[in-house]
DNA sequence: AGCACA
């Protein structure tokens, strides 16, 4: 026919559809102006962003079909067009029923992540030291791990948006410390989305699944010895029940461990309420007492196995204790109890541990070396530079902090200062400064 | 000013 047009697709020939196209919208138009324009006519349902090769365009679903054949109609009357800061919009029914896929659930933050771990060894990566990684920005509730296509994956579920995010700003794409994971094993990077999940269901404790919020979860038939008593962790190892109270033994002495460092080493995970030193089997334990369970879990991934001096002395090992409550009968040189302000005859806990080390022993001038945990030298509010993670290689966080007591894991970073412990060492590294934080510190970059 | 990509 000769009406026919070179692009007769253009002409009126479209059905109606729920979905209306436009195009010519000015750059970056946002959701919320599509929202706008259509909402006089019905309730828009979904939108598309950013179409096309100039981005320009856009897509809006109505809830009905009448509603967006009402907003057709009233601008092919209207004398006015359509617009969207003062451009103007040209509409029609588009070729689709039905938006898809503008809102994929990765994109809706949520308290819960879905963190897939890359890497030759991913699937090594155990549930604790996930635990561990992600406890650096508020309480974690729930862990599952599972193994996709995707590969080694694991939702972690927080508390609430804002900490789940916060964790996944500074997570997403780094990767795993190398200090955190077993020697030998090659880099594991952390890619990081938002589930859809709100409340993760755990029903047992496993080597897969954890629920921190109720230690009383029975624990998985699979993991469970003889006794009824043990959880086996990843790869077997065992793991006692968790504790408030955590169990340190000492080994190879060569320097005195004395109260006071064991409370400065501990308080880097949390508040240490009491500690209590003796003699066993020849060498020297202690226990030490935290408010609560997950404190004390921290705290126990993060030393357990590390030496509190650099070349090997005074490894601490570390277990659950049965204890929930100490009973300090006296404050000494071995035992005290630091809710009991008045009788710590203390000075902030934190004396003279420089002037205490054995500054010629060592032969060379470096006795706090660098932390073992290379704990974040990042300073709050920059940024990590480095995708490779932020074990050795990042730079030294500069030492101009007074140490720090009572540092909590669970307070978001940025919002306390950093943390100091005495240098735990088990790599030559940096200077010869008292190192700060055995915690990792992923910053998020927010500072209070 | 003209129909997306998980």
């Amino acid at each position: 026919m000769a009406s026919v047009s070179s692009q007769p697709q253009f002409r009126y020939t479209q059905p109606p559809s729920k979905v209306l196209h436009l195009r010519n919208l000015p750059w970056e138009c946002t959701e919320e102006e599509l929202i706008e324009l259509g909402k006089p006519f019905g309730k828009v349902v979904n939108t598309k962003c950013n179409v096309g090769a100039n981005r320009n365009q856009a897509f809006i679903e109505f809830a009905d079909l009448n509603q967006a054949i009402a907003m057709i109609s009233y601008y092919a009357s209207s004398s006015e067009p359509a617009q969207v800061r003062g451009k103007t919009v040209y509409l029609q029914y588009s070729n689709r029923q039905e938006i898809v896929n503008n809102k994929t659930t990765a994109d809706v933050a949520g308290n819960v992540l879905l963190v897939t771990i890359e890497g030759a060894d991913a699937r090594l990566v155990s549930i604790d030291v996930l635990h561990l990684v992600f406890s650096a920005f508020g309480f974690v509730h729930k862990i599952t791990t599972f193994e996709k296509t995707a590969g080694f994956q694991a939702l972690v579920q927080f508390s609430d948006t804002e900490t789940a995010s916060s964790a996944k700003n500074a997570l997403d794409g780094r990767s795993i410390p190398s200090y955190l994971l077993p020697e030998h094993l090659g880099p594991c990077t952390l890619r990081i989305t938002y589930s859809a999940h709100t409340d993760l269901s755990v029903k047992f404790q496993s080597h897969r699944s954890r629920d921190y919020t109720n230690p009383y979860l029975p624990v998985a038939p699979s993991a469970i010895d003889g006794s009824g008593q043990v959880i086996m962790g990843l790869d077997g190892k065992k793991l006692e029940p968790e504790s408030n109270v955590l169990l340190a033994s000492i080994e190879n002495m060569q320097y005195a461990v004395t109260l006071d460092v064991l409370h400065m080493v501990f308080s880097a995970f949390g508040p240490v309420q009491k500690i209590a030193m003796f003699d066993k089997n020849g060498g020297v334990q202690a226990l030490i007492q935290y408010p609560d369970v997950q404190t004390a879990v921290v705290a126990k991934e993060a030393l357990e196995g590390h030496c509190i001096y650099d070349g090997g002395f005074c490894k601490l090992h570390i277990s659950y204790s049965r204890h929930t409550d100490l009973s300090i009968k006296v404050n000494n040189d071995r035992s005290r109890d630091y809710t009991i302000p008045n009788t710590t005859p203390m000075v902030n806990s934190q004396p003279s541990i420089l002037g205490q080390q054995p500054t010629s022993v060592m032969g060379s001038a470096v006795q706090y070396s660098g932390a073992s945990f290379t704990p974040s030298q990042e300073q709050p509010g920059i940024p990590q530079q480095t995708s490779a993670g932020w074990g050795p290689g990042v730079p030294p966080m500069p030492q101009s902090m007074p140490m720090q007591m009572h540092n909590n894991p669970y307070m978001p970073p940025g919002t306390m200062p950093p943390q100091a412990a005495p240098g735990m060492m088990q790599s030559p590294m940096q200077s010869g400064m008292p190192q700060s934080s055995m915690l990792p510190r992923y910053g998020s970059g927010q500072m209070q």
